[in-house]
DNA sequence: GATGAATGAGAATTCATTCAT
DNA sequence: GATGAATGAATTCTCATTCAT
């Protein structure tokens, strides 16, 4: 099946997302064209420009989507009651969130955060889901320490598509340590 | 003291380093212009070519800086008696470095990794120096997950600058916790 | 009719690369910008690079257009029965050619070989195709002052364009001598 | 001995000259910068303009050395008794001027003939001398194409470094060969 | 006789974006 | 839904040249 075929079954506007994650994810944000995107999928420039009204509106949708999950944790883990137990079932959902998608496109989040500060202001409210989700992590009244430990055990998943690099194991062995050792960063007390 | 005079005593290939790291960090190294750091200085693109080749060049020169101290730490703790009292005060060392320019260093390196991994394809010997950093880290026969900790217990501490922003505390305050934590993550045997 | 109008109707890539040939042989290839040819047809620099990839593209799709003539020239006589008449021939021929557009071609060939040599390291096959040609022109075992005679009479038509400036004589009487003394020059033996 | 050492007793100024001339004759004029005139003396771009006032200057003063040895050729023949003899002296006189830096410099003139008429309007008197030549190789009263033939049997000559290229014979077998054709194509009655 | 530092002008090229069809 | 043609603004980089020391 050409790309030309792919399309016109698929949705192109989805594939534009895949393609577009993908390259700002290996070769950065702004050393990504549109024109690089065009190429990808066999369309024309123009045609983008059918579906997304812009470069940055492209990013936007990538965020809103991994939004949408972000805000479905935190929703249902403000639901639950608060503990320890609670602390370690999101932290696994996390990872389960991460292990799809979503690590690709924090990877591509934490090596473009500049860029992406500039484009959302965050008018999209990922930092306020991960403030949530930290406070669920958190236990109330929790030392500096503790709250970085929270922080930590989020970025400690993320951070796996980054340093695994040049360690010689498979990425779902690694994707197991960093769930071990993200658990043991958690603060332990109620 | 206006720019000018101020060159005509500091160096103006130092000044040049310093402005660029800023607006690296600050801005990210695409969305930094050669137009824009020459403007930070009051002096002409022009020049900016006189003492770097490129813009490449600028950040080949930033990395050999930061090399530098980190091979000097990699070569005294290869000179000294392995073991769990090493670790930690590599670990400490390393903090003293980041405290310093290093830690806008890391916050220019790990925002814009990609760039880097396409400008330096590590002639510069970085990556090799981590390893070497991690070698001593690590206990012989290390488990992934404790091989996966010695990478955290560095990174934390380089993981400040980033992630600081939304916690109510210090800069210090922050730095000590995370020397706390990197601590605790070093793999406890011999 | 304006510069657009007649754009609209006459294929804007071929009006550049007329409009360019025009200024690389009358100012020379490095002495001419893209800014300039643009600037002849009324037209932005960007919309020269819509129809070609960088300068050097501009003067490949030139050379390939005469590459196509010289090739048909070649393929031709390597068809005919060899001998002084055929050699005639093809002489008269390479004139026909010359007397378009090739002259003004030669003329930038000839006064930018240097540039050229540096642009096309002959994946165009030009110097193949002029082999060929010297070999039709050439006697078999022919001595090195034959093998000369040959290149001059060809080269001898391509100067015109170069030497006639001083000559008071109109253009066409100085190719019909250039023909003469270009005949003169084939070796005469079969 | 050094570059620096050579340059402390052969004169810079003339060693500029010969520098200059290879590098404008092997990537032409324009290709050419100051800076890489100086880099291949080891001497700084400033050093050249202490000797010449520009890079036009530097290849005035080209000129002019090979203006000398025609004007002497041309006011020597002036002198002598015109006719057929005269004019093969002549022709071999110029052979023997180009034998030696005058070939390069005709490889050159020929090769960046725009730029050079762009830099001098013949305040150099070359174009002048060339024409004296010219009436002293064509008889009184000469067809077109016998003065398209005075042309050429200089031009024959002055060839011979381009065309030189592709044929399997040394340089001065094929110089030979040049002188030979030249004469041929002199007018033959008085 | 020469250098180090700097400049202003201009080069080629790329980009996100637009719009009539 | 998509294209071809074009634009304006920006980018990196190079060049000839100058001048105080």
């Amino acid at each position: 099946m050409g790309a030309a075929a792919a399309r016109k079954m698929g949705g192109t506007r989805a594939q534009i997302q895949t393609v577009a994650l993908r390259l700002f994810a290996d070769h950065g944000y702004e050393a990504t064209s549109m024109r690089a995107i065009a190429e990808q999928l066999s369309i024309t420039k123009a045609a983008l420009y059918y579906h997304f009204a812009s470069k940055e509106d492209i990013v936007r949708a990538l965020i809103a989507a991994m939004l949408v999950r972000t805000a479905e944790l935190v929703q249902w883990a403000e639901e639950q009651e608060p503990g320890p137990a609670l602390r370690r079932e999101v932290l696994s959902r996390w990872a389960d969130i991460m292990q799809d998608q979503g690590l690709r496109m924090f990877r591509f989040l934490s090596a473009n955060q500049v860029a992406m500060r500039e484009i959302t202001p965050d008018k999209s409210g990922m930092a306020a889901q991960l403030k949530r989700l930290f406070a669920i992590l958190t236990p109330p009244n929790a030392s500096v320490a503790d709250q970085l430990r929270a922080r930590l055990s989020l970025a400690v998943i993320n951070m796996v598509g980054m340093t695994a690099s040049d360690l010689d194991a498979s990425e779902d062995e690694i994707l197991a340590a960093a769930r071990l050792i993200s658990a043991e960063l958690l603060p332990k007390q109620s």
